[in-house]
DNA sequence: TTCCAGGCGTATC
DNA sequence: GATACGCATGGA
């Protein structure tokens, strides 16, 4: 499937159907996008800055100073611009449930985020609120000048990180620098081995349990068949699918968790 | 004031 | 292996 898009002066206008900025950028799985006054959405992805906005309403995104190397070699697969969402939402409205959770936000793509700065912010995200996780990553890349690598933080110790004001976690990010850097962790490798053990050698971090390890599969690694069972998909799970996920999630539970996760917060 | 938040480590059985 | 409890912080 072709990508279509133009350019248009300094941007890249990009004709893209299911696609939405909120759904996307607004749906817990990246932490440091912000909406601005005029409704666009300003973020990063590694070191590369971005404001992307939409037209009106429709099926057209301006990439503002984006030119079309920058758009080809990093943001195409970001925003995961090769998968073809339509065909999967097809797929999974067999279900009843998932076709409403499809409907209400339909605009949901996984983002293919950096895996340190998924599983880092991650590990912020437990046992806490969205809002509050934005802060405390507002304040590391604040202070940073944009999100540390494992490197950059090398020196961290739990006092050096008090003004993250991030608690018990920060004894925890600590841990996952150290197992990182040290070659105990070694973040390409996870990228191809199996699910389990994946999910085993982060585990070995301090402060990544189940849920925290899938969450940085998922939007990390872009392992789509991790399923990360937070307490609202506990709640999707008890209220809807007590026997298990429908088979037409299969191979792509963690994009179906997004739309399901998204739909039951909005029921609330 | 109490409860809760995209959970996990630890103790205990 | 299951279950109970504490944990930093801050908003509701």
């Amino acid at each position: 499937m072709a990508i279509d898009y133009k350019i248009d002066g300094n941007d890249i206008l990009l004709h893209q159907s299911d696609f939405a900025l909120d759904d996307t950028l607004d749906c817990g799985q990246a932490f440091r996008w912000e909406k601005t006054a005029d409704n666009a959405y300003h973020g990063a992805f590694l070191n590369k800055q971005l404001t992307i906005s939409c037209e009106n309403g429709t099926d057209l995104f301006r990439l503002h100073g984006v030119s079309e190397s920058e758009f080809l070699g990093v943001w195409k697969d970001y925003f995961d611009l090769d998968t073809d969402y339509g065909e999967i939402k097809r797929r999974f409205s067999e279900d009843e449930t998932l076709a409403k959770a499809c409907g209400y936000a339909g605009g949901i793509r996984i983002l293919r985020q950096d895996s340190w700065e998924s599983l880092s912010s991650f590990i912020i995200s437990q046992n806490n609120n969205i809002p509050r996780i934005k802060g405390i990553i507002g304040r590391l890349c604040e202070h940073y000048g944009g999100y540390p690598s494992a490197e950059m933080m090398r020196d961290e110790t739990i006092d050096s990180l008090g003004y993250l004001r991030s608690g018990f976690r920060a004894k925890y990010l600590v841990d996952a620098v150290s197992k990182v850097l040290g070659g105990e962790i070694d973040l390409d490798a996870v990228r191809t081995l199996p699910l389990d053990e994946a999910r085993n050698t982060l585990m070995t971090i301090k402060g990544v349990g189940p849920k925290v390890a899938d969450c940085a599969l998922l939007f990390g690694f872009y392992r789509v068949d991790a399923f990360p069972k937070d307490v609202w998909v506990k709640r999707v799970m008890s209220q809807w699918y007590p026997n298990g996920l429908p088979s037409c999630t299969k191979g792509l539970e963690g994009i179906a968790q997004q739309y399901l996760f998204h739909y039951i917060r909005s029921l609330k």
